[in-house]
DNA sequence: GTGGTCTAGACCACC
DNA sequence: GTGGTCTAGACCACA
């Protein structure tokens, strides 16, 4: 698996999960691979994985059976959904429209990126 | 002078220059601030400055004589406009559009909303 | 380790390591030293190795996994020699024509002399 | 006037005097420019061109008559072919080829490169 | 005065 | 443990 050098390898395989959960390739309750497993699976350090998971269950987004393995929490699905939309509102889109002005880019020239992108 | 404590300061300082170069406030050729000088008037360390011109150097966005001072490259303004647009498209755009599908928020909806901001 | 005083000891590293890769005792993927301990092997601060490791990399020579370590990327003897390659033959080469002209000293002789020594 | 980054500005006007020498562009006993002329005929600060002149009296190639200006000494092309000759046999020559063995540049593709470059 | 390099030592995020 | 950044302070060559 390739990863950005910019982000932290955790937070990008928590990203990975997270949108798993949102395309409905999980469920609620669903059982996640193991930390050691998705470490073979993804070449990562066991560490990391197990950072990613405590981290997505503090965040209430996980749930942990001591000695049976990490589960989709049941609010997962929302918690993702709030958490990303807070963050496309506050953050994300206002970025955007910020470099597009400073970089003159109107809306017709990103939608006619958009479409060539989309034809391929 | 405040830094992010998210972003290395020598990039905020790199980025700092070059929308003082995009903004006309410096001009191909105009002197830049010595090392020193910038240090001093920033509160930063003079290492961390040279750090940032030198990378703004090897971009082709700084020149350099020595014992003399830097100065803005004859390219300067191309060379941060070619470099931000090519990161839009490639980057910020993607990840725009990745994020409202995952989310399922209607990209019509937002330039919608957009346009009507950008009547104000 | 010694060095000599007229380079910057970062780039004499810097050439030691491009060639330990040229003479196959790094190969392609392999792991070389960390920053720590090649500066304790070298008696040089780990600043120094940082920076040279650190150019390398940004000329495609080295590459990085976080947390783990610095490799030989995947083109670094190709990128080394066409480097040098280029090199030579638009500076080091027109420099030694310049000199011999310069000095009435005729390019025949010299290859002549050179073929010689060759064949012993 | 250009100038090469790597290398001391002083020592690029240097070589360019001697060059003129050697060429008989100069002759023993002209007399040169100014500091002040060259200064500002190079745009070099005239600190710089007294640096090269005192360097190059103390090499016996240029004398000073106070008031009067630089003249070229009468040994001048003399000292010069000695002391580059020197160079040439005991660095240019062997650096030369030790970088064509390292590279696999046999004699004849510098040969093509040449004859190549001379066809221009 | 300018840039350029190096050292020493600290702290951080990440694996 | 790894890389990455920053500070403080020194010394050098050069203009």
């Amino acid at each position: 698996m390739e990863f950005e050098p910019t982000k932290g390898i955790y937070l990008q395989i928590a990203d990975s999960i997270c949108e798993k959960i949102l395309s409905n390739a999980y469920s609620n309750g669903d059982k996640i691979p193991s930390v050691r497993e998705l470490a073979a699976e993804t070449g990562v350090n066991p560490n990391t994985i197990m950072r990613t998971y405590t981290e997505l269950q503090s965040a209430g987004i996980l749930e942990n059976r001591r000695g049976v393995g990490f589960f989709v929490g049941p609010e997962a699905k929302g918690i993702i959904l709030t958490q990303r939309k807070q963050q496309f509102f506050n953050q994300t889109l206002p970025e955007f429209v910020k470099q597009a002005k400073l970089l003159n880019i109107s809306l017709d020239d990103i939608w006619a990126n958009l479409k060539e992108k989309g034809g391929k």
